[in-house]
DNA sequence: AGCACGCCGACT
DNA sequence: GTCGGCGTGCTC
């Protein structure tokens, strides 16, 4: 429990898990007859500051002399952190080698949680009329004379008078504060359910999923259905179940695809709006949620990535959608992927959780294959749409025009599609205007300050940016090395560009735009997609965003710039990648009755990948991958971490990096590689190196890291992070 | 993560 | 001689 007595019978001491970069507890004073047990939310003081912390229940190796120990401040009235979490938290630290601080730190209720929330200062007038009146000093008084309890808002919005004059009637005991509890709302999800038609393929799938959820117990199911099969109606069978038992259910998503239509189709369904969680969340909405999940007053969870570290009260069951998705990977701090650790909550809950995608990563399908996992599928397409016939354009046989992107057999294609009044997407994965500008006098490139990569040129904000780090300039008039004018050149498409050079081939055509940098809010991103669904837009050029989870009914054609971005760069994963990107934007098209076609341009039409998505076989495709990797003993058939070494000092990092690549113990089933400049050597101005670790499925590669890289050995400016599973290179 | 502490260069 | 830059290490 934790809890130790200590000489003087006052007093014990508890250990406190602080949300710092720190492996074990601190210990603290509490007093003998405080109740303080595993898990409680606890103020304690730390340096010179006072922060939370969580109870725990491991001490530290070392005994802490005594007289170093401060005491417990006090209990925090908020629930406890369960013990499922707190079993989470330790597995995740284990497994990905972060500090167990660091990874509490992501289960952290919102600051200021206990406070201010419930409780609003409201305002009276003490009868006393200051000696300097000024205007707006009687201003403030009438009003508040008039409305006795507003608050210091209201006040300073309907009297228009600066705050700091109140502020210092306030302070002058003129005006007096009175601090009351709102009344808690009292929330209540009134789920009005609207049972779907669902088809007879959706009903017999949901049927097995509800099959295998009613035991109750842990098991992952994998949901793979074909784009436009109606998924997410088949999961939300199983969500309805879970409320209706009074459960809690959380569905994660990519935060890319979180869009007003998928909430549209929640609303739809049960007649209320699920409660977020995401990065841009307001900070009243974060505390209210967390709050009201904590008390399993919320039933729905909708969320990205962070969403898995919340604190359920009664969580039955975990969906993972678009589980294949890169971006379930964190890539900063605690390094780990979101999805997999989903299928550690469910474990640790001895609940089920269903992953779905349409196109399922290689180790869900390998864990299919040797039955860890159960297998649903539903392989048509909602209301009878065809999938679409994808085609390749071999670039190779085109007519190459300088400062033009669409093949003319594309050109010829669209036209078609133009004719009979249907829409048409245009698919890119760059933003901005051109990834790259040179001087074509001195051939100087313009590269970001902080990392070793291009600037990508922005013409609607006549800058440049760095998509690493956000560094950015503006657009110079002459070269900064040479300093000739006019003499920088813009290389490359992005969606900008292939906008201009959609005016200029189809100048009648109506375009929408569409990138995340371009979506900067909600409203303007729900009324671009408004007008593409109402057909309003004839020709769409998007970016990864319009990639997944739309459904446009007069969609028809989808053409893809450049089918051969995801494959350079020494990613492991970059066939697969290519393929799920690939499968899903031709997946857009034809999502009703009209049917459609999706065109690939390419370099490389004879790679497998290209082969595959062209006849539509990805099941082909993913066994030839899994038999790739099984012969290269890469995952799921062995594993991978890799140590990336980085310090604002070049030689420093690369020394470290050399030391603890001679240093490593050598044993059977660990090979290291490297170590090697990162594809990206310099980001965000640090130099980075890479080790990378082979292992084999049954070694103990975190036992081994954590033997051999003795954390905080070495000087703090260079940073050692550990990338279990690691997804990229960069 | 923050903060104090201490070691070096610039400047009153 | 002092102010303040940042690099280092501790916080129970």
């Amino acid at each position: 429990m934790g809890i130790n007595k200590s000489r003087s019978n006052q007093q014990k001491i508890i250990s406190v898990m602080v949300p710092y970069k720190i492996d074990e507890p601190f210990q603290y004073f509490a007093s003998q007859n405080s109740s303080l047990s595993l898990g409680d939310f606890v103020s304690v003081p730390l340096g010179q500051k006072i922060i939370i912390g969580v109870v725990w229940d491991k001490h530290p190796k070392k005994t802490v002399d005594s007289i170093k120990l401060k005491k417990v401040i006090e209990k925090q009235n908020i629930p406890p952190m369960s013990k499922s979490l707190l079993l989470l938290i330790e597995w995740v630290s284990n497994y990905t080698l972060a500090p167990l601080g660091s990874v509490l730190k992501l289960a952290m209720p919102p600051l200021n949680f206990s406070k201010n929330h419930d409780i609003k200062k409201t305002l009276f007038f003490s009868g006393h009329i200051p000696k300097r009146l000024t205007e707006g000093r009687s201003k403030i008084i009438n009003f508040i004379e008039k409305e006795p309890g507003c608050t210091l808002e209201e006040v300073i919005k309907f009297t228009n008078v600066s705050k700091n004059i109140l502020k210092v009637l306030i302070k002058q005991g003129y005006v007096k504060e009175k601090i009351i509890k709102e009344n808690e709302l009292l929330f209540e999800e009134n789920f009005n359910e609207t049972i779907p038609e669902l088809t007879k393929e959706q009903l017999l799938v949901s049927g097995k999923i509800m099959n295998e959820i009613n035991k109750n117990n842990f098991s992952v199911i994998l949901l793979d259905g074909v784009t436009g099969s109606g998924k997410t109606e088949v999961y939300f069978e199983a969500i309805s179940k879970v409320i209706k038992k009074g459960n809690q259910a959380l569905i994660m998503l990519p935060e890319i695809s979180l869009t007003e239509q998928w909430l549209q189709k929640f609303y739809q369904r049960f007649g209320v709006e699920p409660i977020l969680w995401h990065s841009s969340i307001g900070k009243k909405d974060r505390v209210n949620a967390w709050k009201k999940i904590s008390t399993g007053q919320v039933k729905v969870v909708v969320g990205a990535r962070s969403s898995l570290f919340l604190p359920f009260k009664n969580l039955d069951l975990i969906i993972v959608d678009e589980e294949h998705d890169p971006s379930y990977k964190q890539q900063e701090n605690v390094i780990y992927n979101a999805r997999d650790m989903a299928i550690v909550r469910a474990n640790i809950l001895n609940k089920p959780i269903i992953l779905v995608s349409a196109t399922p990563s290689l180790e869900t399908l390998y864990n299919v294959k040797i039955k860890k996992y159960s297998l649903v599928k539903l392989k048509e397409r909602y209301g009878g749409a065809k999938l679409p016939s994808i085609s390749i354009i071999d670039l190779n046989n085109e007519k190459k025009t300088p400062k033009k992107w669409i093949s003319n057999s594309l050109i010829e294609e669209i036209k078609k599609c133009l004719i009979n009044k249907e829409q048409a997407m245009l698919f890119l994965n760059r933003r901005g205007y051109a990834p790259l500008t040179l001087c074509k006098k001195c051939g100087y490139r313009l590269e970001c300050n902080n990392c070793s990569s291009w600037l990508v040129m922005h013409q609607s904000l006549n800058k440049l940016l760095c998509h690493h780090c956000g560094y950015s300039i503006n657009y110079p008039e002459k070269c900064p090395k040479c300093d000739t004018e006019n003499s920088l050149v813009l290389i490359g498409p992005g969606i900008e560009r292939l906008s201009e050079e959609v005016s200029q081939v189809f100048p009648e055509a109506k375009q929408e735009l569409l990138s995340s940098d371009l979506l900067v809010n909600h409203k303007e991103t729900s009324n671009s997609f408004e007008r593409i669904k109402k057909g309003e837009v004839d020709i769409i050029i998007g970016t990864q965003v319009m990639s997944k989870g739309h459904h446009f009914p007069y969609l028809t054609l989808v053409g893809v710039i450049d089918g051969d971005i995801g494959l350079v760069g020494g990613d492991i994963r970059a066939n697969e990648k290519t393929f799920q990107l690939l499968y899903q934007v031709s997946g857009r098209a034809g999502r009703e009755k009209l049917g459609g076609s999706a065109f690939i341009q390419t370099y490389y039409p004879n790679y497998p990948v290209m082969e595959s998505i062209k006849k539509g076989l990805r099941d082909q495709f993913l066994d030839n991958e899994l038999d790739n990797r099984k012969s290269n003993l890469m995952p799921p058939f062995g594993k991978l971490a890799s140590v990336i070494i980085s310090s604002s000092d070049e030689n420093e990092a690369m020394a470290l990096a050399q030391k603890l690549s001679k240093i490593a113990p050598k044993i059977e089933d660990i090979q290291l590689f490297g170590p090697v400049a990162a594809p990206i050597k310099f980001l965000r101005g640090r130099y980075r190196f890479r080790i990378l670790l082979k292992a084999s499925r049954s070694a103990k590669l975190q036992s081994y890291i954590k033997n051999w890289i003795l954390f905080n050995r070495y000087p703090k400016r260079v940073k050692v992070q550990i990338d279990i599973d690691p997804y990229t290179f960069l």
